[in-house]
Order: C-alpha cells, then structure tokens, then sequence
DNA sequence: GTCTATACGACGATAGAC
DNA sequence: GTCTATCGTCGTATAGAC
C-alpha cells in the first residue's frame, strides 16, 4: 500500500537487501558474508547496495537499529496489556520464546551476534533500550513487593538468565524439544528465584 | 624447567603466539586480527607462526583446546573435592567468577566469541565437555533428591543462566561493584530456582 | 626454527553508463 | 535508482635464505 508509484518493488529494495543480509549474517557470521553474497541473495546490484547504504557497516547498523526499535515497541506493549511484574515478565520471557521460533534469526542476530566486532560504536545489546526495560519491570516488581529485593542486576539476571540461555541452548541445537514447550517449567524456577 | 636447551625461550615460541593471540581475539575479534597482528604483539615472524601452527585457523583451535582442557581439570577438581550437587555447583560458579576476574580473556574467548565463525567444525561450547559435566553435577543432584526433579536441560540453565549473564554483564561493563562480590546474592537465587 | 620478501586472491568500495 | 566493470588494498599463505 501507502505510495505505490513504480510498477516492480514499490521501493522496498531496501526490505530485500536487510531480509537477505540478516539471513546470511545469521548463517555464516558478518565477516563471512560478502557485499557480493548479500548483492546475489537479495537479487540487487552491488551499486543498489552502495546507493541505500553508506557502506556494509551500514547495512548491518540498519538491521541493528531495526531490531531494537522492534523490540523496544513489543516490550511497550506488554508494559500497556499487564500491570504486575509477575505478569509483566512472563509476558517477555513469552515473547522471546515466540520470536525464536518464529523468527529464529532476528533472536540469533539479538542475541548471539558479537555486535562490537562489526559495530565498534554501538553500545553491547544488553545496555540497549529492550533489555533497560526488561530491568524496569523488575525494579518496579521490587518496589511493589512482588520480588525480594535484591540488587538490581542479580535480580535481572536470574529472572532472565535461565530463558536466555534455554534460547541460545534452542539456537545450538541442544534441545529435543520445541522450545516454548518448556516455557512453564523455565518459568517456575525463575520466578521462584527471585519473588518473595 | 624440562628440556631446556636452548638459551633463550626454551621452546615456548608457542606459548608466546597463543597468549597474544588470545589477547588480541578477545580485544578485537578474531576477524579483525591479522596474522601479521599476532607477529608484531608475540614479537614473532610471520614464518614462525606458520611454522608452529597449520593456519590462522590453527592458532584458533588450539587456544579453544587449551580452553577445554583447562575448564574440564578445573571441573574434574571440583568434583573431586566435593559431593553434593549444592556444593559443587557453588564451587562452579566461583570457579568462573575468579576466572572472570583473574584471566578475563579467558572467560571472554570461552563465554563471548561466536566460535562456530571462525572454527566451524567444533561444536558449540555448550556441548563442549565441561558443559556437560556441569550437567552431570545437576544430574547428579537430581537423583541423590538435592535437586528438584525436572528436564535436565531446564535445571541446567536455570541454575547457571544467571550467573553467566552475570559473568557477560560483568564483561559488558554494566556492574558497578567487582563481579565476585555478587556471588552469594546469586547463589542464594539460583539455587533457591531449583533446590528441592 | 626463525626470518624476509613476495605471490595471489578476495573483498570493499567507486565510476560512470543507462 | 539500478546496473556492470574495475580499482586499490589488505590479508593469508608460501618460498626460500640463513
């Protein structure tokens, strides 16, 4: 819809040439992946590539950006739908369950991508805005009672730790079932862990 | 000591590479380490380097030997000196907290770099050797009643997830006090996650 | 075993036509 | 905006002297 104005690709060549590179970031790594590869899987020219991007640095910031922006509106949903922390970080731990499986290279490239050796002045993942709200959720849970209190950091972590790594063990193949058939019984723990 | 014969560095030119090496992974990324890199901070020849190693790919993989090794003796250790499921999983994650604090590189290469880029045939770290005898600590737990009954897996990553990320937060700059400081807060919630 | 010099290929990025 | 062709650089790896 919106402007449709050329009769092929009504502009988002820019939506084919980020849809190939993540896919090819995610399988082969950003030093693995050449200009040319990206040029070949998206079906464009490597000049269309160096016409929407600065260079490849560039796309992968893009990507980046996307994904936080992505995340960072998920999480103020869930912030608007629930009012507790309990409900507020099941709801997340959900959400990250769900995008694994449905969308495993977006999770990969988020989480198991080492973004300072290809975007040297981007701040690490875990200080970027998703995961600032993730801890906001906690900290409120604290204030209202719902979980000890503790610590920020320790809380966070131990509230997530545990879905976090059962996601990045989901990525290395190490598990025999689907991944959100564990959700409850990761949840158990992990909310055990920290509430009072 | 040994089989010292020649005057100077005994034979450890080897050594000499793999501890810049190492140093210069960690700080940069193996991507952006040339070989000419690890000549000029091991105060080494490029020759040299080929001489000891196969390839730069070769250097990569015998640091993460060195790594796994180290990591299952340490392993081996603990389980040598302690007999419940509680304390050797405390010990544990101790282990990697001195680790973090005293080697950091090691931790870094071992927790934080995307191995299966650049060393595509070894398997994921989280199915390395000592990952499994931590697994085997939980088990072990699990079946002496210390541990509630649950998906292996679940256990595992419920009980460590959080001091790992704790360990990445620490890497990632985001703690205000020394990692180790930390440690019985984090205890006292992880354990409490899974213990019967 | 250690060194220097070099071959060779790949990749990022640009120029310039359409 | 999209394309092809090309340039310059850098990095891996080897050759061969010492």
């Amino acid at each position: 819809m919106s402007h449709v104005t050329s009769k092929k690709t009504p502009g988002d060549t820019q939506a084919q040439i980020l849809s190939a590179t993540l896919s090819l970031f995610t399988g082969q790594g950003y030093f693995n992946t050449s200009v040319h590869d990206i040029a070949r899987e998206s079906e464009v020219s490597i000049g269309s590539i160096y016409h929407h991007f600065k260079d490849k640095e560039g796309v992968a910031r893009a990507l980046y950006n996307d994904m936080i922006n992505r995340m960072s509106s998920e999480l103020a949903t869930i912030k608007k739908n629930h009012n507790t922390a309990h409900d507020r970080c099941y709801a997340v731990i959900e959400l990250l369950f769900i995008i694994t499986e449905q969308e495993p290279d977006i999770m990969e490239f988020m989480l198991y991508s080492k973004h300072r050796e290809f975007l040297p002045n981007e701040r690490p993942v875990c200080s970027s805005q998703p995961f600032e709200i993730m801890r906001e959720f906690v900290q409120d849970g604290m204030n209202s009672g719902e979980i000890q209190d503790m610590d920020l950091m320790v809380a966070s972590t131990c509230l997530f730790g545990g879905a976090i790594r059962m996601i990045t063990s989901s990525m290395d193949g190490l598990l025999k079932k689907p991944l959100s058939s564990y959700i409850d019984d990761i949840w158990i723990c992990s909310w055990r862990a920290v509430a009072t």
